[in-house]
DNA sequence: GTCGTTTCACAAAT
DNA sequence: CATTTGTGAAACGA
């Protein structure tokens, strides 16, 4: 356990005001070959609209729920469009690109044909109809699986598995239209030869961005419809078979844009871009051409667990030969010196440098592991020994070379933190929210002597003074066991589209306009998966002090490409001074929805551009926060910021939640995009960026 | 609830 | 085209 908070009570009157360095940029990047002068339809990418109006067309605010509490226009507005507009469109219902018989994903879902457009009221009528509350649906949901379910909600009569096969027939989902959109969106719809088999950076990030939307979409549908997909491997598939992958052919030491330290969740993602092309096998070799014969060479080797490698010291790493057991009934029988065994014996005259991944089992309590790419290693010795069963099998002995940044070491430094084995070098206070997270937060300067960020009140959500108001009241959720997909009865689900927003690892799984979680009048507990950002910190974050940017935030856990970070705390400012205060005063540690921001998904340039947020949000987190407000800008963000809404009865309350874009490694650190402000305000409060990203816009706001 | 174990359905390279 | 290589999630059992 970490020590008390109050160990090490801090001197305020030593403390400097040290402000995050909001960051900068406006150009948004646009990948390569998508520019702004390719694409006519893009010359205004960005649009600038007053928070209350005017709107232009395609740009009206299109939540019904948003009546404002102190403006009656607003009021007047925002109720019209709630009649008047039937359905927004929601960000996540990708309509396949006109081939694929105009289907979307919502309508391929069965037994929906009603509400295909949205959620009017009218959608909820027929079940009040019959009980004269809207549960009959759930009554349905019981007749319709005879389960004897008691108090925990969860289908208990059927396995998962059973429910799976009864729907199995029906339904496959657009994968195709999926697909092609997410390659629009992220322009890789034609690859270049030279990227297939050489790339870098930002095309690696932006592949296994595709993937991840993907994978996790592929999930999100894959828990109501049944089938099981294993979206890992069927998100791999799709990329594999249309080419989207890089460093595809094989090579000898690091891979462009692959970095040491560098994280992976699925071995698909490994494959994809080219640090080890096995789906399966620990050891990925190739062939050269050497005078006569052809030798088999080791590239890259996954040390996974299966086999009992020992790679308890950081540098040196004994790994086993693959082969020797057979998988159906567990035999065991002598490895034999081919294949992968060669091709490491091999390498080992040959002195060439081996990439080194390695796999942990995931620490957050999911049954995955994760994979880190701990860079070059050179095979020192190799020897054969008999195992427990008396079978022959081969040894390798690899050493890390010198000189590579530190990965599989720091992951050790950080578990010996926790444990309190070490502590941590430059600790000034060991949980800054003094108790009121759900893990501690630490303070760590080990870059000056600043001893912390300008006092302020730790909070853990914001303060709304008013909710906003909805002109209907909300249907809260009914489910005592907490929210199940494909449960059609759910008015929660039903907000979302039909789908659970999270996974049950709390990944966020898609970035809709809006995420509804359930609200206080909700039935369910808090555990819910609809109530993900309301369960607290999941991971261990520290602030920081940075060489350049002020303060900043970093997490010691690795967190998974969609997971949950953190919310943005503060005080939510009146909705009547916004503009004003926008336009007036400093803005350092305040949250500003009102910009204009890039969506992650949706085609980069040519969708609509309009923001995240039609209501002019904007958190104060000067006098009271949390460690939001520590988070830096970058161009190039490992954060995005997510609307998420939680209704009761009348009243909504918006917040602001952070999911990770990409799988980010222990220490990195989390950054998200400021957005940028409408050009007659701008320039006063524009600020020079240091996030270091090759896309840097050079300023932020 | 939590742990380890078993079962199932898959993909790529050769 | 058959073989070789485990994985990741859910179900199951203790």
């Amino acid at each position: 356990m970490e020590q008390g908070f109050d160990s090490e009570p801090i001197d305020r009157s030593k403390i400097l005001n040290i402000k995050p360095l909001r960051s900068l940029a406006p150009v948004f990047p646009s990948p390569p070959g998508m520019s702004l002068a390719s694409n006519p339809q893009a010359s205004f990418p960005f649009v600038c609209v007053p928070p209350t109006g005017p709107f232009p067309p395609g740009l009206a605010p299109i939540y019904p729920f948003l009546v404002s509490t102190d403006s009656k226009s607003a009021a007047q507005q925002s109720s019209d469009f709630g009649n008047a507009i039937p359905s927004p469109a929601p960000l996540n219902a990708f309509r396949t690109p006109d081939t694929a018989n105009g289907s979307t994903v919502r309508a391929m879902r069965g037994g929906r044909s009603q509400a295909e457009d949205g959620f009017s009221d009218d959608d909820y009528s027929d079940s009040m109809d019959q009980s004269g509350q809207f549960v009959t649906g759930r009554f349905k949901m019981h007749t319709t699986y005879t389960d004897n379910a008691t108090n925990s909600g969860r289908q208990k009569g059927k396995t998962k598995r059973q429910r799976r096969n009864e729907r199995a027939e029906s339904s496959d989902f657009d994968e195709e239209g999926l697909v092609n959109s997410f390659l629009i969106s992220f322009n890789l719809l034609q690859l270049d030869t030279f990227k297939k088999d050489t790339g870098d950076k930002d095309l690696v990030d932006r592949i296994l961005l595709v993937y991840s939307l993907l994978r996790r979409r592929l999930s999100q549908y894959e828990d109501i419809s049944g089938s099981s997909k294993r979206p890992d491997l069927k998100a791999g598939n799709l990329l594999m078979s249309k080419d989207i992958r890089t460093n595809k052919s094989k090579k000898i030491g690091h891979v462009p844009g692959v970095e040491v330290g560098d994280i992976f969740l699925f071995r698909m993602e490994l494959c994809l871009v080219g640090l080890h092309a096995q789906s399966m096998g620990g050891i990925d070799y190739m062939t050269v051409k050497l005078s006569s014969d052809n030798d088999p060479v080791a590239v890259s080797i996954v040390s996974a667990g299966g086999y009992d490698d020992d790679g308890n010291d950081g540098d040196v790493l004994i790994y086993t030969g693959q082969g020797g057991v057979q998988r159906q009934d567990g035999l065991m029988f002598d490895q034999k010196l081919e294949r992968g065994n060669l091709a490491l014996e091999k390498s080992r005259h040959r002195g060439n440098e081996v990439r080194v991944i390695r796999g942990l089992k995931d620490v957050q309590g999911s049954k995955g592991k994760i994979y880190i790419y701990d860079g070059l290693y050179k095979i020192e010795d190799t020897w054969a020994e008999k195992n427990k069963s008396g079978c022959n099998i081969f040894k390798y002995k690899l050493l890390r070379l010198p000189g590579q940044p530190e990965a599989f070491t720091l992951w050790k430094s950080i578990q010996q933190w926790k444990d309190g084995v070490t502590s941590r070098v430059g600790v000034i206070l060991p949980d800054l929210t003094s108790g009121s997270e759900r893990l501690p937060v630490s303070l760590v300067n080990d870059i000056d002597d600043v001893k912390g960020p300008d006092y302020f009140t730790y909070i853990t959500t914001p303060k709304y003074i008013r909710a906003y108001l909805l002109s209907t009241p909300s249907l809260s959720c009914i489910c005592r066991g907490g929210c199940q997909p494909g449960d059609v009865s759910c008015p929660c689900i039903e907000k979302n589209d039909g789908y659970l927003p999270y996974s049950s690892l709390g990944v966020l799984l898609s970035y809709p306009a809006l995420v509804h979680e359930c609200g206080k009048t909700c039935a369910c507990p808090s555990n819910c998966r609809n109530r993900m950002t309301q369960a607290g910190l999941k991971v261990r974050l520290e602030v920081f002090k940075t060489t350049n940017r002020g303060w900043g935030l970093r997490s010691w856990d690795p967190i998974r490409s969609g997971g949950f970070i953190c919310e943005y705390a503060g005080e939510v400012m009146d909705a009547s001074k916004v503009d004003k205060f926008a336009s007036e005063f400093e803005d350092d540690y305040i949250f500003d929805a009102t910009r204009i921001y890039q969506p992650l998904e949706g085609p980069q340039g040519n969708r609509s551009q309009s923001p995240k947020v039609p209501y002019p949000l904007m958190i104060d987190a000067r006098r009271e926060g949390n460690v939001a407000r520590f988070m830096n800008h970058s161009c190039s963000p490992n954060v995005y910021w997510q609307p998420v809404l939680r209704e009761s009865d009348n009243e909504a309350y918006l917040h602001i939640a952070f999911f990770a874009i990409k799988h980010i490694p222990p220490m990195q650190e989390l950054t998200f995009d400021y957005g940028i402000i409408p050009p007659e305000k701008a320039d006063r409060r524009r600020k020079q960026c240091m996030c270091g990203s090759s896309r840097c816009r050079g300023f932020f706001y």
